[in-house]
DNA sequence: TGACATTAGGCGAACGTTCGCCCGAACGTT
DNA sequence: AACGTTCGGGCGAACGTTCGCCTAATGTCA
């Protein structure tokens, strides 16, 4: 079956080829007769027009390019997954596809893939996940007038499209709600000192306890891999101190953390929600079903997904962009662990 | 910044812009003189090759397609996520990068989008995974005729590409396992009928009892989603039941399963390892730090991942292919919970 | 030295669209 | 009746490549 070109319907109605081709992008002057007949051939012929085609002609790829990459440390990313879902979706409802490929970050000299996608015209922009503070990634993007938008921020001073949830936000009410359950000595399990989310969960466990006139103690903070091993590990070396040189509820800033944090506890026959309490973060679906349902931070990822396309498109479009820093609140989601 | 061609590199290199094509594409009779003018014409122009007039030209767009699902009971999906990574990979290897749609799987009717994008030669062929029994996305696929390479089977006299890994022998060398350390009655939580890889491993499950000559009771087979939340309910079902009329050990299809089933178990107090066994299936990287950790079956993802590229691309090129269906055979993981 | 093969590179054409301009017919206006 | 407008549709050109053929120059051999 040879390929049916906009010729072939043209030549089936009895008109000139660019008078179908204005028929299908819907402009120009077309009697209504005529353009009933030129459909009726783009059905019977079953044309498709061709993308490439297409696209030399204006310019453009209407493709969204995406980076995956290779979670750090094999812990499961549910958020990541529901964003790029509803990200494609928006993406698709303005006639956009999206394009992903590899890019290596342990070294930044995978990152020149960008322009090079961007250059060859294969992609518009692009749309970033799982920020940093310093990323070399947004940097690059931005040194090279190059379109993005990112669910994450990074440094303060860095001009540029981001959608984030607010995780100082987030913690505060954690740690306002365990102040609120009597708890006095509050610790917390985080990652590595140089994660940007981390640092705001940080900044709002402290200014939670600071609030409330309590003491911050270093030696209450923990850091470690976003893993069910590293929560547990967490939750041990808690446990192996004297009684009164302990938190009595621990705040995790992940539900995998919180986990093992939980797996932990209840290994060692502590009652979780009475002897002490677990806080996750993310609301994984599995995290109402464990035993006991742990208490967690929800966070409005349909309304990210959607935002940071709508902001990338705004800046492919050359659209005057109506906010370039969305901050967004997450909702506490009070369970048995607290 | 205009943008840069290939008549520009050419005008700098004083040549004529066919030329640089056939020293770009490595191809056709230049003198190395002229060779090294026009690769540093290239260089100090910034020239990068335009994707669509390229792909308008050879008529190709180097453009694999994958059609992203929202994951239905909204359980992790570890085992994709690696897949679609050693896919893309692979992929690039070869030039290729992974555009991702989605289809509304609820009713068929969102399966066209295949032949749409296929149709307008914006890919060139289609990765599928999460295959089932009378899948309406192979049955379309190939009835069209359209390249495409699936991580799973389907029905078993439908002549199409795949890859799968053996659940059947995965699902046996568990029950094999149990069987060895002792005990009799062995329980079953799979997912719904109808699931293509939970037939499978449903097989493998009465292969092995039959083999050791043990009844398969099927009220120990027990059906629902892969959540944690069925695990626990499954679990909780067993140990309602009378001493001797339940099983000593329960094999899981999935580790999520088995996370619900361990929380059901401990909480209730049972020694899981001691009182009674649990396996899962999947090796999710949280299964060694669960107390106790996880008996389960640890899928070489990697392999598939690349396997499916390379049969699609094989048909892509229309080479002669090598091997239809590939099954690979998955490995047991011993740990302290069987 | 003449016939022929090889090499370097030029040139026209084509891939399948969209875009802007042009033209003739029909119509309305003064 | 002459003129200006509007409408329907045709036409050439261009987007940036690759491909195959052609030609002139050079080399090879009898």
């Amino acid at each position: 079956m040879a390929r049916i070109t906009i010729k072939d319907v043209a030549a089936r109605a009895g008109v000139s080829y660019q008078t179908v081709s204005k028929v299908l992008n819907h402009q120009g002057n077309v009697s209504p007769e005529t353009e009933a007949r030129i459909w009726e051939a783009v059905q019977e012929s079953g044309y498709r027009p061709n993308v490439s085609a297409r696209n030399l002609r204006t310019q453009s790829s209407n493709l969204i390019g995406y980076a995956w990459q290779r979670s750090l440390d094999d812990s499961p990313r549910p958020i990541l997954d529901q964003f790029l879902y509803d990200a494609i979706s928006t993406a698709e409802q303005h006639g956009y596809h999206l394009l992903t490929f590899l890019v290596d970050l342990k070294d930044a000299a995978g990152v020149p893939i960008y322009k090079e996608l961007y250059d060859r015209r294969q992609v518009e922009g692009f749309i970033l996940a799982d920020t940093n503070h310093n990323d070399p990634r947004i940097a690059y993007l931005m040194e090279q007038d190059i379109p993005f938008a990112s669910f994450g921020r990074a440094n303060d001073d860095w001009d540029f499209c981001w959608v984030d949830i607010d995780g100082r936000h987030g913690l505060r009410i954690v740690v306002d709600h365990l102040i609120e359950q009597g708890h006095r000595q509050i610790g917390l399990l985080t990652w590595p000192e140089g994660s940007e989310a981390g640092a705001y969960r940080e900044e709002g466990f402290v200014d939670s306890l600071r609030n409330a006139g309590l003491e911050v103690r270093p030696d209450w903070i923990l850091r470690g891999t976003n893993t069910v091993q590293f929560g547990a590990e967490g939750m041990q070396h808690f446990r192996a101190r004297p009684y009164d040189e302990r938190p009595t509820a621990v705040a995790c800033v992940s539900d995998v953390i919180a986990i093992g944090a939980l797996n932990d506890a209840n290994a060692a026959g502590l009652c979780v929600g009475q002897d002490i309490a677990i806080t996750g973060y993310d609301d994984i679906p599995m995290a109402q079903y464990l035993t006991p349902s742990l208490t967690t931070v929800r966070q409005p990822i349909v309304a990210v997904g959607q935002r940071v396309v709508d902001l990338l498109l705004q800046q492919i479009r050359e659209e005057p962009i109506t906010e370039k820093g969305i901050l967004l609140k997450p909702e506490l989601i009070i369970r048995e662990s607290s």
